[in-house]
RNA sequence: GACCCCAUCGUCUAGCCUGGCCUAGGACAUAGGCUUUUCAAGCCUAGAACACGGGUUCAAAUCCCGUUGGGGUCGCCA
């Protein structure tokens, strides 16, 4: 029978790119790495191609399980899924020697103990052979030549029988039918090597695109001592996974005009590789703070609750003590203050426990003579306010009657107030602030100051 | 050192491919102001860049060459 339109769809379908993100598990997922696969996803979803995840482990001593996994937990966090995989490159050994026989027969490869640290033989890639001047074209580079001199033989196998990193890269992206190798730019120097096995195994090359590095204020490549570098610190530390993408993916990519804020689906709408630089980009803290607060604004109202809830349990603050509404109420009001979710709980002990800290600036605005005049103004209207009355429209009122009829601008009463009920001189807006506080506590607080009660 | 790559405000970038609309736009940060119960947010304003030198052209941030500067890689790591 004969399907046409099967057909069809199948030619096309081999048509889509295949892409992989291919980390070695040496202990997290980094910036870096973070943004390689982040290009590599949204370069696969905006083409209709297939991710595949890939573990380069072939290095015996340095890859462990957890290692995997913390790759697997950043991908996730950053909202990243994958079609095939994980490959470990460790389950494929039989077939790295194949291809490693087989260039031997071919004598494009040869045994040597040269350089040897061990005992052992290796398999070394005869350079001389295929040598000539390489030449290929990076879909973000352009046009990228090496002169034909500089590379020597290198090695394919080693004396403990496991393939080098330009050895089973090669076989596993032919294999793979990768299409598009995209990575960092610190592989644009491995590409030569690589093109000569492809050349060497008769097979056909996939299109490279090297984007370029993220770097420290130095200018230098970002490294662990120039702040976090594992995800995994950005989300302990409060950030959206929304926002860490969005800011991450900026880092050498625009999608052009003043667009900086987008969903992933824009994002993914956007995202081409001719529209990613070749310059290097520096990881700026300040930006990525400013976004992740613009994100956390934008937030639904339980949903930041949701967010918000586990880091205020790690600050020993129980985030259903008083319902889920409060809770939702309570972020509404920190949520144009904070710009990580850390700082949720670091704004909001008072109201949930008596234990808070009084900073030195709310203890003097108490500690002056006209301190205790405008508490007892304040305290008298609000003693007289129901508790069904106790909500933000009837409190304004009634605060700026109290303070009127003291004869004080209204700012004269709002400090001590809220210096008495929140032991700092800076918070959200006053009413809301006692709203949520609960009237019970409000007078409370405002009582024991001395001199009031 | 060799090889490779790069070069627009302090930072991220738009513009560059397809020269003229660029007295170079936006964002972060900074400074000042407005608003105001504090803070934050918001709004307004300011300063701030085409690395340098040649060339091509009527015209160059945009194309070419050189210089300088910066980065990356030089492993039986990835």
């Amino acid at each position: 029978m004969f399907l046409p339109s099967a057909l069809t769809q199948e030619s096309a379908m081999s048509d889509k790119p295949r892409v992989r993100f291919a980390p070695s598990p040496t202990g997290y997922l980094h910036i870096g790495g973070a943004r390689t696969a982040l290009y590599n996803w949204l370069y696969a979803r905006h083409t209709g191609g297939t991710f595949i995840l890939r573990i380069e482990d072939t290095d015996r001593e340095r890859h462990t399980p957890e290692a995997v996994q913390a790759i697997i937990d950043g991908m996730k966090w950053l909202g990243m899924d994958w079609d095939e995989g994980p490959i470990h490159q460790s389950e494929r050994l039989a077939r790295y020697q194949e291809v490693a026989a087989e260039l031997e027969k071919k004598g494009l490869a040869y045994k040597t103990t040269k350089g040897a640290e061990e005992k052992g033989e290796a398999l070394a890639f005869r350079v001389a052979a295929a040598q000539e001047k390489v030449v290929f074209d990076d879909q973000v580079l352009g046009k990228v030549e090496f002169q034909d001199e500089v590379i020597e033989d290198f090695i394919l196998m080693r004396s403990n029988g496991w393939p080098t990193y330009n050895f089973s890269c090669v076989i596993d992206d032919h294999d793979m039918a990768i299409t598009d190798v995209i990575r960092g730019l610190d592989h644009v120097s491995n590409t030569p090597r690589q093109l000569m096995i492809y050349k060497a195994m008769g097979w056909e090359t996939p299109r490279f695109a090297h984007i370029p590095m993220i770097t420290n204020s130095e200018g230098k490549k970002y490294s662990k001592r120039d702040g976090a570098v594992a995800v995994g610190d950005y989300a302990n530390a409060g950030y959206l996974p929304e926002a860490f993408a969005n800011y991450t993916a900026l880092l050498g990519w625009s999608p052009g005009g003043d667009l900086e804020i987008m969903s992933r689906e824009v994002m993914v709408e956007k995202f081409t590789l001719d529209r990613v630089r070749k310059t290097a980009s520096q990881f700026d803290f300040q930006k990525l703070e400013w976004m992740n607060g613009k994100y956390i604004e934008g937030l639904p109202a339980a949903e930041l609750a949701g967010r918000v809830a586990p880091f205020m349990k790690s600050a020993g603050l129980d985030p259903d003590a008083r319902g889920s509404e409060w809770l939702e109420k309570l972020g509404q009001l920190l949520k144009e203050r904070a710009h990580t979710l850390v700082q949720f709980p670091k704004l909001s002990r008072y109201f949930f426990a008596d234990d808070y800290e009084v900073v030195p600036q709310a203890a003097e605005i108490l500690a002056k003579d006209t301190a205790p005049a405008a508490l007892k103004a304040a305290l008298g209207a609000l003693e007289a306010l129901p508790e069904a009355e106790w909500t933000p429209a009837k409190l304004d009122p009634v605060l700026r009657e109290a303070a009127k009829a003291a004869g004080m601008g209204f700012g004269k009463l709002a400090q001590p107030v809220r210096a008495a009920v929140t032991g700092t001189n800076v918070s959200p807006g006053l009413f809301e602030v006692l709203e949520l506080v609960g009237k019970e506590r409000t007078l409370a607080r405002i009582r024991r100051v001395p001199g009031v009660g």
